[in-house]
DNA sequence: TCTCTATATGCCTTGAAGCGTATATAGCTG
DNA sequence: CAGCTATATACGCTTCAAGGCATATAGAGA
C-alpha cells in the first residue's frame, strides 16, 4: 500500500500516467513530453514498473510503455471511506430523498458529537 | 502547495487520518496511537494542517485535530479518468483489494455500479 | 507568580530521492 | 563485425524530509 502512493508522490511521475492514459508511448516520447534528460526518464519509469503502474512491451530497441491501472485502485480503495465526506452534501440529498440519515442539516465535519457511521 | 499526493506518501499521516476518520482527537491520543513521540506527532499534524488536511481546535491546552477531506477531493479528481479503467473491465480486483460490504446495488461486470460522474 | 500539563518549534543527524553526466546493454543495419 | 539507435544502469552531487532530543509557548490552577 505504501507503494502506489510513495511513487505518485512526484509529480513526474503522475504526468508520466496523465501521458500513458491517453496512449502507449515510448521513452523517448515521453521523454520530450516531459522535458527530461532520457536517463531522468527512464528512471522514473522504473519506479513506476517497480509498482506495477505500468508495463514494457518491447518492440525493437524500442520500449512501449503502457498503463497498469491496479494499483491505482489501491488508492482509491484507501480513499473511498472518505469520499462520503465530501460527496455527502450530494449523497445526503440521494439519502433524504430515500430515507432519513442519521445527522440533521448540519454539515460540518467538526464537531463533538460522534458521527462514527452508520454506513451499510 | 505540497500537494496531497506527497503528504499521504507518508505512512503514518495516512494513519493519522485513518484515526481522524473515526472521531476528532487530541494529540495525545494520536501520540499513544501511532506509538510516536509527541514531537513527531506534532509535526506530522503540521504537515497536514499545512496541506489542509486537518483543522484543529483548541479546548484548554488541548488541540483536537479534525479531518478537513477537501484535498482528498483533489486526489479524487486525479483518479477520476483513470477509474473507469478498473470499473469498466476490472473492478473485480477492486472487489478484492477490499473485501469491505459493498453498498451498491452489486456488481454488474458490464455495468459501473458507483455513481457515474466519471465524465468532467 | 510558580508549576504542571499539552502541544509546538528548533537543531541536528541520517538516509533516501532526483537530477545530470557518463557508460553499459540490446537490437537493428550495412 | 562496425556503427547506429533506443533505453537502462552506475556514480556522484545536492536537496530534503523524518526522527530524536531539548526547549519554547500557552493555558490552568494553587
Amino acid at each position: 500500500m505504501t507503494a502506489p502512493f510513495d511513487v505518485l508522490a512526484e509529480p513526474t511521475r503522475r504526468r508520466i500516467l496523465d501521458l500513458l492514459l491517453e496512449r502507449p508511448r515510448p521513452v523517448a516520447e515521453l521523454t520530450e513530453a516531459l522535458g527530461l534528460t532520457q536517463p531522468g526518464t527512464s528512471k522514473h519509469l522504473r519506479v513506476l514498473r517497480e509498482a506495477g503502474l505500468v508495463r514494457v512491451r518491447a518492440e525493437a530497441q524500442r520500449r512501449w510503455y503502457e498503463l497498469r491501472p491496479e494499483p491505482l485502485a489501491e488508492i482509491d480503495a484507501w480513499l473511498r471511506p472518505y469520499r462520503r465526506l465530501w460527496e455527502r452534501s450530494l449523497d445526503a440529498l440521494e439519502r433524504h430523498l430515500d430515507s432519513m440519515p442519521d445527522d440533521g442539516p448540519g454539515d460540518a465535519p467538526a464537531g463533538p458529537s460522534r458521527r462514527t457511521g452508520d454506513d451499510s
